[in-house]
DNA sequence: CCAGATATACTCAATTTGAGCATATCGAAT
DNA sequence: ATTCGATATGCTCAAATTGAGTATATCTGG
């Protein structure tokens, strides 16, 4: 089954339809749609990547993952959709959001856990919201948990996390040399190159950014219990599989893996990353942070560099220090930056070595 | 009135929500919502960027500007998003598309031009093809169009166009001045200074992919026609405003103004070029087709050392001859390398003097 | 006062990048 | 046949950027 997000990437196989003559078009045969707002808010708390869940925005029916603040966009309410989003936030949050972003749009069935046939198909959409620590302290419901609690494998802050080599690696491998199905031929790559370019083995390099592609892999290969959930017929074996990261409701976990590959990406580009400090802060802090969100994405004292050159901060005058060491300057985001340059950002590269 | 788009790099001020207790959601007042899949079509005709448009999709209701091939989203026949729109496009022009990616999903009230307000709400969802001119030239329907024909100010191939500083620079100018409503408190930049980032005015330096912005902005200030067509009463000295490119029906003006952007930014970080080209070309074609796209963007031979040092094409062994001087090598891309490096594109800079 | 920790300044070489020169080969005009 | 215009292609060279390291300053805690 191919996921429709790794369209982004790859050919797909162009369905074979036949030209008919073009037609007007028909308005038959619309089922009702929903659009379902679903909201990845994402924080820092001591260098930790956050993401804010809540439990009980619906009636309980015993399951007990996590999920996304989410709601259905309603039109005659919600003059744009992200107001829709704001809304739905506030309501089963208590924060109003800052920096919002549009994700992705998913749509395809079978990943939203439809409880009866009869109910409206669901097209989520996914956003990305960044906030201060400060103002996450308001929240009034749900609670923060670090996204790599959902993606254990994408910790690398203390280098190469060992649950690649020991599970991932392995079952994805038994995976990709079992029925591949008759449709494999129009594959661009197969799973054994998709496995190798999306989790760096066999001396591909990891690409940070990849995290949705990651995740999608693992679902298809049946190794998330979001996998399990939506197709329980195909549950062979389940039982023994270790579970990868906690799971979420509905397709949220996919909506968290599209955020946290937005962000790995934008942070390098655009000063996104001042939405996720306070006023101020040390230069230490501020690599600390983005760390944080790449992996300790070798840098060294050229990180100050960069960013000062860059111009993306200018000294407060003030020092810190209760630092451990010598005081630290306190900086600034140079709001100017945005008037002055087209693309700034962290824009930390892999390394040469 | 704030785009929507616009708030993908901006902060838009939070609605003031009062902080209810979360509830439980309900269902209620979700009047019908359609979703719209519209396709951005692009190919390249004599290093000419053009864009497939169709005219009678619809019952000719007396309207005959050009639009995108669009269609509405069946869940219970489009198993997933794009195959809706390939099934669409199939239909409406007998083209078979290849690559597809998703772009943005919009849903702000009042741009989708309701006829009645009984109709529902139109979500619509944009994506951009790319596809070659010779798969391009089996399509039954539609016609291919210059996408400067829609956006003349985007066109640098011979230089700053003429249209910026004769008529987009003072109307808009005009307007930055004009009544500005109460909420301009909040906005982070002003009028004035967003006209200046987007069209590079005052000394900034124009950024070829903030096509969609721009246009944003000339929807906002009233001076491209939709805008008119959406909210008629403001339609005041519409008479002598002169035409600010070919206006499109719907919002497909706004989903190619996404499309453009999109392709902008990624030909530099991903091999989305070779999508356009042939299977044969030579360096000098394909730095054509990426002039085509970016405009003249001030590259010399470093070009070819750029795409042969990055391992982007490798050589066929074959010469092309009627190249109007020495001969030239043909070249092919290089699928491996997808396999090889993580992102892989035409990175060309904006130039150091 | 010292050890440990962090902050900050500065250096230096490898690499990348911007810009130009020189030469090769074709077609068309003279 | 020769010349000119146009493109192709190889090569050089200096400027800028980047990766990596060294040296020194100043705090906290023992």
């Amino acid at each position: 089954m191919t996921s429709e997000a790794s369209l982004q990437n790859f050919h797909s196989s162009p369905t074979t339809t036949k030209h008919k003559k073009p037609t007007t078009m028909s308005r038959v045969d619309t089922a009702p749609v929903e659009i379902g707002l679903n909201a990845a808010i994402v924080a820092l708390t001591r260098d930790e990547p956050v993401v804010l869940t809540v439990r009980d925005n619906e009636t309980s029916d015993g399951e007990m993952a996590d999920g996304l603040p989410y709601g259905p966009f309603a039109p005659l309410e919600h003059r744009t959709l992200d107001i829709g989003l704001r809304t739905w936030v506030a309501e089963q949050t208590g924060l109003d959001l800052g920096y919002v972003e549009q994700l992705y749009t998913f749509g395809d069935r079978g990943r939203h856990a439809q409880p009866r046939d009869s109910d409206p198909h669901v097209v989520s959409i996914g956003y990305l919201a960044l906030t201060r620590i400060d103002a996450a302290a308001e929240i009034q419901s749900g609670s923060w948990r670090s996204w790599y609690h959902f993606f254990p494998w994408e910790d690398w802050r203390k280098g190469r996390p060992e649950i690649l080599d020991a599970t991932i690696g392995p079952r994805l491998k038994e995976w990709a040399t079992k029925d591949q199905g008759p449709s494999s031929q129009a594959r661009p790559l197969d799973r054994q190159q998709r496995i190798r370019m999306c989790f760096g083995l066999d001396g591909a390099q990891w690409d940070e950014e990849k995290v949705l592609e990651r995740f999608e892999l693992l679902y298809e290969a049946g190794l998330v219990e979001e996998a399990h959930r939506d197709r329980p017929e195909t549950a062979g074996g389940w039982g023994e599989t270790p579970k990868l990261g906690a799971a979420m409701r509905y397709d949220h976990r996919r909506v968290l893996a599209t955020a946290i590959s937005r962000v790995r990406a934008k942070i390098k580009y655009r000063p996104v990353v001042f939405e996720l400090m306070p006023d101020d802060f040390t230069l230490y802090e501020l690599q600390k942070t983005v760390e944080a969100i790449l992996g300790p994405h070798l840098h060294k004292q050229n990180f100050r560099r960069l960013v000062e050159s860059a111009g993306l901060v200018e000294p407060t005058g003030e020092m810190k220090t209760r630092t451990g060491g010598r005081p630290a300057k306190l900086f600034r985001f140079r709001r100017d930056v945005l008037l002055e340059r087209p693309a700034p950002g962290v824009r930390v590269k892999p390394g040469r070595s």
